[in-house]
DNA sequence: GCGATATTTTGACACTGTCAAGATTGATTG
DNA sequence: CAATCAATCTTGACAGTGTCAAAATATCGC
């Protein structure tokens, strides 16, 4: 039955349990958070015992930090996809657009967002070499489209576009955590908010 | 010896353990974070049983509030502070000067300021009664201020102050984060990053 | 088929938060 | 001053946790 199966996935016992594991981790996550997430009960819901995911991530804060990578790569995905529309829709449309997106998107995978960004990966933990790549990457394409949109005369850029960058993302970055944190728990002006957030950022006022 | 201990600490056999315990367990998270804070531990630090804080405070989740609510009094106070020097020195100064201090706490008390913050009391947890008062009116003093500062034409308004006020503090916030979360971690130039986000902020450019 | 290797399991250890029940102490009241 | 009562602290216990070591099992290359 699974005698076919080619190319690059594993199936020793289980079938692939490293991807099963790394979905199932991100389920439980979704849930309650890291916190929630027990090696013992992952093992448990996916079938097999407390110390199997142990040949699959070295950690816990390896199964962490390979479902921030996950993370990394769907929003590196998206803001290609975004760069790639800037013939055919205005720079300054696209600009806020990625911006609710972005945000949305944070709110919507809270905890694997949390995962990317937060303090228990990145300080307590320790993050994986791959994780620290593909983070960086997706910073210095930001970077480069803020770049191009400060010297198209879309963003107030200050003296420094690396300083823009920073600042701007930066406030994207504060919206997301304020609301996927619950402070501000009404939705309902996000959007408000965020065009708020994008008209500070813009040249017109 | 401590016969004569007056007004408002009691001293049954510890002395104050409230107020030991609440100390204790800040220096504990300062180090290595609120999931680097035992319960054991910090009674075992402070030398009583592991039991024994559980009288103070019903909850880890009540200790971590504890903390997060001295944090925010303390930058409650500062506040004020601030905006009683209004009649000595320009809004602008005292405006950029205020967030200068407010990233800098945040990031010398990281770990309290993620517990004021963060998800692991206000989402996760359960926030008490008086951190969530405390919280509130923290927001309302910042309101206000930013509404004046609006009015006095020092911080480019939107059509809501209230939005102002929120995407003001969430990029503060933001940048507090990225700080403290690791991310950032050269401080070399934080404080061009502030000034450049303030200059996003304030009317003249 | 055989040996090497990848994968999984069982057992164990030290740790965690916190509940229940008992012991001790301090304050209060008669 | 003595007795009561409540506040405070301790000991014992339970179910969980992450993860290491060693043993068992399955799969692959030869």
């Amino acid at each position: 039955m699974t005698s076919t199966m080619p190319t690059t996935s594993r199936h020793y016992h289980h079938g692939d349990l490293h991807q099963t594991l790394l979905q199932a981790a991100t389920d439980i996550i979704s849930e309650g958070g890291s916190a929630s997430l027990s090696m013992r009960k992952l093992a448990d819901r996916v079938g097999v015992s407390r110390t199997a995911p142990y040949h699959h991530f070295k950690d816990k804060n390896a199964l962490l930090c390979a479902i921030a990578e996950q993370g990394f790569k769907q929003v590196e995905k998206f803001l290609e996809e975004a760069r790639n529309r800037e013939q055919t829709e205005p720079l300054t449309t696209i600009f806020t657009g990625y911006v609710h997106h972005y945000i949305k998107r944070a709110y919507q995978n809270r905890e694997q967002y949390d995962l990317m960004f937060g303090r228990e990966v990145w300080r307590h933990g320790s993050p994986t070499a791959s994780l620290q790549n593909i983070s960086r990457r997706h910073f210095k394409s930001w970077l480069n489209w803020i770049d191009q949109l400060c010297q198209q005369g879309v963003i107030r850029s200050g003296d420094s576009t690396l300083r823009t960058a920073q600042v701007c993302w930066a406030t994207l970055h504060g919206l997301c955590r304020l609301l996927n944190d619950g402070i501000y728990t009404e939705q309902s002006n996000l959007d408000e908010m965020i065009d708020t957030a994008v008209e500070m950022m813009l040249t017109q006022s």
